[in-house]
DNA sequence: AATCGGTTCAACCGCAGCCTA
DNA sequence: ATAGGCTGCGGTTGAACCGAT
C-alpha cells in the first residue's frame, strides 16, 4: 500500500535539534502529553515532522534517561542479551533502565562489537541468533549444562528465547564471567525464583516449571 | 597550526506490524 | 477482506569531535 510520507514536502525542518525546540517540545508533552505525535509539532508549533519528535523525545528528552557512560555490568548485560536476542535493541533497552534503543546500539557498533571481535577467536561468544544467519552454530556452541550434557537445542530455541522476548525482565540475569576467559568459559547465570513468580501469571512456561530444572552454568 | 583519519552519536530513512474504518 | 494511517524498530548516515602526525 502506498504511505503519505513521514515529513510532508512542507519546509519541516531536519538536522540537529536547537535548545529552544527542545524547550517546545519539552513543555508541550509536560502539559499534554503525546497521544498522538503527528498532530503533536503542529499544536506545539514546531516545525518539525512526529517522527523526529517522538525520536528526539524517546532518545534525548526524556527525563527518565540515563546519561553517561555504560557501566561494565550494563556492557555485560547487553553482550549477553544480545546473544539471546540478536538485534532486538528495543527489547534489550527494555532490561536497562534509563538507557535507549539507539543508544545501545550505538554502543554496540562502536564499542563491544568490535571488543567481541578483538576476542573472536575465542570460541566463547556464540554468534547471536539472527534470521539473516539461519545456519546453526557449529557444535562447540551448544550450550551445556554443568553437568556436561548437552541441553536439549530446542529448549533454547523454543521454550527460552520465545518466552524472554515477551517476558518482563525485573527478575536479575546476573551474568558473571569467570575470568580468565578460557576456551571452555563457563557463563553462570542465575534466576531469582521468587521474582520470577512475581510476573509469571500468564506464563505457564514459569508456573510449570520448577527453576531448578534450570540450567544455573552453562558451559559454552 | 593544519590536516587527516578514526570514532562517536544524534538524527534520518524505510519498512513492518498493528489498528481502525 | 482490505486500504489507509500511525507508531515503533533496526539500519544507515553524516556532522562533530578527537587524537595523531
Amino acid at each position: 500500500m502506498v504511505r503519505a510520507p513521514c515529513c510532508e514536502k512542507l519546509v519541516l525542518k531536519k538536522g540537529p535539534w536547537t535548545e529552544e525546540e527542545d524547550r517546545i517540545l519539552i513543555s508541550y508533552i509536560n502539559k499534554y502529553g503525546y497521544a498522538n505525535w503527528r498532530a503533536l509539532p503542529k499544536q506545539a508549533g514546531l516545525l518539525r515532522c512526529g517522527k523526529s519528535c517522538r525520536l528526539r523525545w524517546t532518545n534525548y528528552l526524556r527525563p527518565d534517561i540515563k546519561r553517561g557512560n555504560f557501566s561494565q555490568q550494563e556492557e555485560e548485560t547487553i553482550i549477553r542479551l544480545h546473544q539471546m536476542l540478536g538485534n532486538k535493541w528495543s527489547a534489550i533497552a527494555a532490561k536497562l533502565p534509563g538507557r535507549t534503543d539507539n543508544e545501545i546500539k550505538n554502543v554496540w557498533h562502536t564499542n563491544l562489537k568490535k571488543r567481541l571481535n578483538n576476542n573472536n577467536n575465542s570460541p566463547n561468544i556464540p554468534p547471536p541468533p539472527s534470521s539473516k544467519s539461519p545456519s546453526k552454530p557449529p557444535d562447540d556452541h551448544i550450550p551445556q549444562t554443568s553437568t556436561g550434557s548437552e541441553l536439549d537445542e530446542s529448549f533454547w530455541s523454543e521454550t527460552l528465547l520465545p518466552s524472554l522476548e515477551d517476558f518482563d525482565f525485573n527478575f536479575n540475569f546476573d551474568f558473571d564471567f569467570e575470568a580468565p576467559m578460557e576456551e571452555d568459559q563457563v557463563v553462570k547465570y542465575s534466576i531469582d525464583h521468587e521474582d520470577a513468580q512475581c510476573y509469571d501469571h500468564e506464563m505457564d512456561w514459569f508456573q510449570n516449571i520448577d527453576v531448578g530444572d534450570l540450567p544455573t552454568t552453562v558451559h559454552i
